[in-house]
DNA sequence: ACCCCGGTTGTTCTCGGTAACATTCTCCGA
DNA sequence: TCGGAGAATGTTACCGAGAACAACCGGGGT
């Protein structure tokens, strides 16, 4: 614990205060067998004496891995891909790994073509999609890429490693809690088509309100934002036919009942409102959110999971599916007519 | 644009093609002056034809620079934390940065002394911490640091290059506000003292209050959750005599206006109420929240040229102090007894 | 013609680790 | 007692860049 003034030690200086050569100390450092526990103890005594820590740099250099991922996170500002970008943190430190973000605003200039680029050329082992677009997956698929590449996404994908969240579950969970309080004529406010989880949660609320045999209706395609999803509510000209509205996100959920209520509807007397992501605040809406929560935390570790063992030239595991779970509130009850 | 099949390619390489050393690809690579204009096209040329990307890595070995900044953030759910991150990735990479985030989750096991090794450890250049609460900010004043360290914070700080978000003039303009529509009683709902925001706030707040004579009135405590100011909302036994509520972010403002809709009491009509965020969803809230802005993007700009300079050994500019916007909206309005 | 000088380019070393191969011990069986 | 296998450790090369210094080049002054 000395070592005040002088320069950050390196593992030459430690093997000449264990009296080793510099191999023997990288090798206690990457714990190879064959080292006598006299010695071993020895270095681990000089490293304790000078505070020394191995440059992550040089070895980065030495083994041409730099223990990090990259991570591409489209609309940054969204509550789900914060969250997960999160998780994929947490969980990358957890095992040696560290992250660099990049990215992708709206309207920005920058393609996922320059962002894969930018990170590739910071060394990154492997690359996290989070949250994309089908035509920047599509632009992706055509980068001939040279490190494992991993996309969170609702569908498997030949071309990348992938890891969902169950999309479809959690659809289904909306449609069947709403039908079981009497609803047989839903709206779905979807995100725009070209994002693939809105395009899953879309394809999703088809083919399940499809399976109850309720009515077959255009849904209104959105933006993510609060802001579309109150005007659309506002403009309504009259109470519509439809008794219920899922919002591809809670955003929109939001509002909708924002924009539902300065058109004088009340929701859920006039009409039922479920959301999905279940952020903070959905609790705190008036009236509270119906909902569908998601394991992002069991997200995160997936994916690092995945990547790992493709960087580390391991069997790869499945396609991991995460759970969701409806997270029934104030803003569904039964519709109308059936009261 | 050829190389196909073969592995990346490196300096030397790029060298032997244009038919000379090493060291003049690298000067071009770096703009070195005195390079003859035909030698540096028939390096770039060679660049060109390898599809060559400087190594990163062995660059950072070699002047011991990594351009990445670590970032410890606290509270990484929040909305202002996380915009900020967003705001100095960009800025970072707009200069040649990069940036690895570090999460410090609450009731985590990571101390922000653990942070910093960690960080230090990747080899940053620069550390920027955000949101901080005053005892991590006293840990780190006690840690030995051997790169610059900029926290973000409300303050100057003789330890520290700081940044500010001008939490003095929002809070003022929050009670001016209050103020010139007739409320008299005005109680504050701060986020945890430890925090440095909520703490500076809350010092605005009595400062501004005391120099406008309003009443003197305990200021209640708040952890930043909209569950923790719904339930003080909900428990309300009465209407209170303050007429006007600030919250120290909108998170809390939401939960309020909750809380005191399910108590019956109605916003603005019963009470104002106040946020500090303006977080995307506040104008959807029912009323919409009157809230204060903050421009995070002049923040990161801040941050990264103020860690930039530190780290080049240019001069440091002086400390900034980014401003704020209060946004009116439908939560506040004039109290009670003046209409 | 010689020297000097600045512009231009090359050689060699270094950054701090790991990989590959070499060497020295040690213990055991022939 | 010696050989040999495997354990333990050392030596050297290498990862891919930049820094420091050396060398070469051509033109102007004397």
């Amino acid at each position: 614990m000395a070592n005040v003034g002088s320069d950050k030690p390196n593992i030459r200086q430690v093997a000449t205060i264990a009296g080793v050569s510099h191999m023997t100390v990288s090798r206690v450092l990457n714990d190879h067998p064959n080292i006598k526990p006299d010695t071993k103890r020895r270095v681990l005594e000089a490293i304790e004496e000078l505070d020394y820590r191995p440059n992550l740099v040089a070895r980065a250099l030495a083994t041409q891995r730099t223990r990090r991922i990259g991570v591409i996170v489209e609309s940054a500002v969204a509550h789900g891909p914060t969250s997960i970008l999160r998780a994929v943190e947490l969980s990358a430190r957890a095992t040696g790994y560290s992250v660099t973000p990049i990215a992708l605003h709206e309207g920005d200039a920058l393609s996922p073509q320059e962002a894969v680029d930018h990170l590739v050329t910071q060394g990154v082992d492997a690359l996290c999609v989070i949250a994309p677009r089908s035509s920047s997956v599509a632009a992706l698929r055509r980068i001939a890429i040279t490190v494992p590449m991993l996309v969170v996404k609702a569908d498997a994908d030949p071309t990348f490693l992938t890891v969902s969240i169950d999309q479809h579950a959690g659809t289904t969970s909306v449609v069947d809690h709403l039908v079981a309080l009497g609803h047989r004529d839903i709206l779905h406010l979807s995100g725009p088509l070209d994002w693939l989880d809105a395009r899953a949660r879309e394809r999703a609320f088809h083919t399940r309100a499809k399976s109850w045999g309720i009515r077959e209706r255009p849904i209104v395609v959105g933006d993510w934002s609060a802001d579309f999803a109150y005007d659309f509510a506002k403009g309504l000209t009259r109470l519509p036919d439809y008794t219920a509205i899922f919002a591809a996100n809670d955003d929109m959920a939001m509002g909708l009942i924002h924009g539902l209520h300065d058109r004088g509807f009340e929701v859920p007397r006039d009409l039922s409102v479920v959301g999905f992501d279940d952020i903070p605040l959905a609790r705190h809406f008036i009236p509270p959110l119906t909902t569908v929560r998601q394991d992002f935390g069991a997200l995160g570790v997936a994916v690092v999971e995945m990547l790992r063992a493709a960087i580390e030239g391991r069997d790869i595991p499945a396609l991991t599916r995460i759970p969701t779970e409806l997270v029934a509130r104030g803003s569904s009850a039964a519709p109308r007519e059936v009261r």
